[in-house]
RNA sequence: UGGGGUGUAGCCAAGUGGUAAGGCAACGGGUUUUGGUCCCGUCAUUCGGAGGUUCGAAUCCUUCCACCCCAG
């Protein structure tokens, strides 16, 4: 019955909560702050506080701050100094939107947590919530999701479901109102600049020192500046003048050789996906599966093998091959989530 | 020191008398709630230096310089 929004003070969990509003469910506001205390996190609450007195609405806030550091930062600090790529925001839906915000919520007495995503909830299809990809193809969200929990997401519920970017800002301006924040959100949230480089040298994590690059048949063509710093598949940045752009292939941790080669030998034919989350049991997803490993990326066909707590998945066809670290989201043919999971290597 | 070769942007490189291709790298921008990818744009008034021939030279001539290879 009540229902908390997370407000971020961007368009999208504002028109949100202006939804719900209007279709009388008496929504109350929570915006959770996710950085230590600032003066822009002040003026942000102010301003989230002036948009919730217009529209007549309950803020809460509350402070994370601590949560997301153990939760979603060090994580990710941990992944990179182990040489992998994370994902911290599908982690942090999981962890932080729909769990330590949705316990807040449930503190507060609201029973569900709303939040701006372009994702459809559907439950009234077999083991539900059925999570399904966004009406707005081009904005869908879904693929941030597949790590919340079954439990979690019977609490969850998208009002942008059906709704496509374009007419957000019509309908807020509309209402006369204005997002808090400018700017979308995008890039990672923790990071100031976007430069995620920066931020990991000034933690307090071992990382590895510069190294050679190599070719696949060993030749030196270069030096890198720590392991870190690159990514299975990433072209710009190494400073290679070649004959035809190279991509790194390969990040040896052992040896702290970064491998790079030519575009085409960038394929992969099948990967491994460990942690998990299913959001239909395994034994029940179709035998032909669409993965997808990126958050813009066309899913691709494939077939999936349990082994253990991992499951082996093999392309229809070849595809690039995703980093160790990130995330791989399983679709059925009509785009509903099957689950989710960390590609290991 | 003889003999041969080469010198075009950060790297590779086309261009042999008609007014400097292309690739890579780099940089800038676009797309994007991760990292990346991808797309678009910018990037030599100048061809090792100096003279000369010519209406006109990176391209021809002279000379100097640098580097490489083979002889010694």
């Amino acid at each position: 019955m009540s229902i908390a929004v997370a407000l971020s003070g961007g368009a999208d969990s504002l028109l949100a909560l202006c939804l719900l509003h209007e279709q009388g469910h008496g929504p109350v506001a929570v915006h959770a702050s996710f950085l230590a205390p600032s003066a822009r996190e002040d003026r942000l609450q102010e301003e989230l506080s002036r948009v919730c007195t217009q529209l007549g609405v309950p803020l809460h806030c509350v402070d994370v701050h601590q949560e997301f550091k153990h939760l979603v930062i060090q994580p990710f600090v941990q992944a990179y100094a182990r040489g992998l790529t994370p994902n911290p925001c599908s982690w942090c839906n999981r962890r932080i939107k729909f769990g330590i915000m949705l316990q807040a919520a449930e503190a507060l007495g609201l029973s569900r947590v709303a939040t701006g995503h372009y994702a459809q909830l559907h439950r009234d299809c077999p083991s539900p919530p059925g999570l399904f990809r966004g009406q707005d193809r081009n904005k869908d969200q879904s693929y941030f999701l597949a790590l919340v929990g079954r439990e979690e997401l019977q609490k969850a519920d998208f009002p942008l479901a059906q709704w496509t970017k374009d007419r957000v800002r019509s309908e807020l301006a509309a209402r006369g109102l204005q997002p808090a924040t400018s700017r979308e959100s995008q890039e990672i949230c923790f990071i100031p600049d976007n430069d995620y480089r920066s931020f990991l040298a000034a933690q307090d994590v071992s990382l590895s020192g510069p190294g050679d690059i190599v070719d696949t048949d060993g030749r030196i063509l270069g030096r890198h500046q720590g392991l870190h710093g690159y990514t299975l598949g990433q072209r710009r940045g190494l400073g290679i003048a070649h004959s035809e752009p190279l991509y790194v292939l390969d990040k040896d941790m052992d040896e702290n050789v970064l491998v790079v080669g030519p575009g085409w030998q960038l394929q992969a034919t099948s990967c491994r996906v460990g942690r998990i989350n299913a959001l239909v049991e395994v034994p029940d997803w179709p035998e032909r599966i669409w993965i997808q490993t990126n958050y813009r990326q066309t899913a691709g066909p494939a077939r999936v093998q349990v082994w253990g707590k991992e499951l082996g998945v093999f392309f229809e066809q070849l595809r690039p091959p995703a980093p160790p670290g990130q995330i791989a989201v399983f679709y059925s043919d009509s785009g509903r989530v099957l689950g989710g999971g960390e590609i290991h290597a």
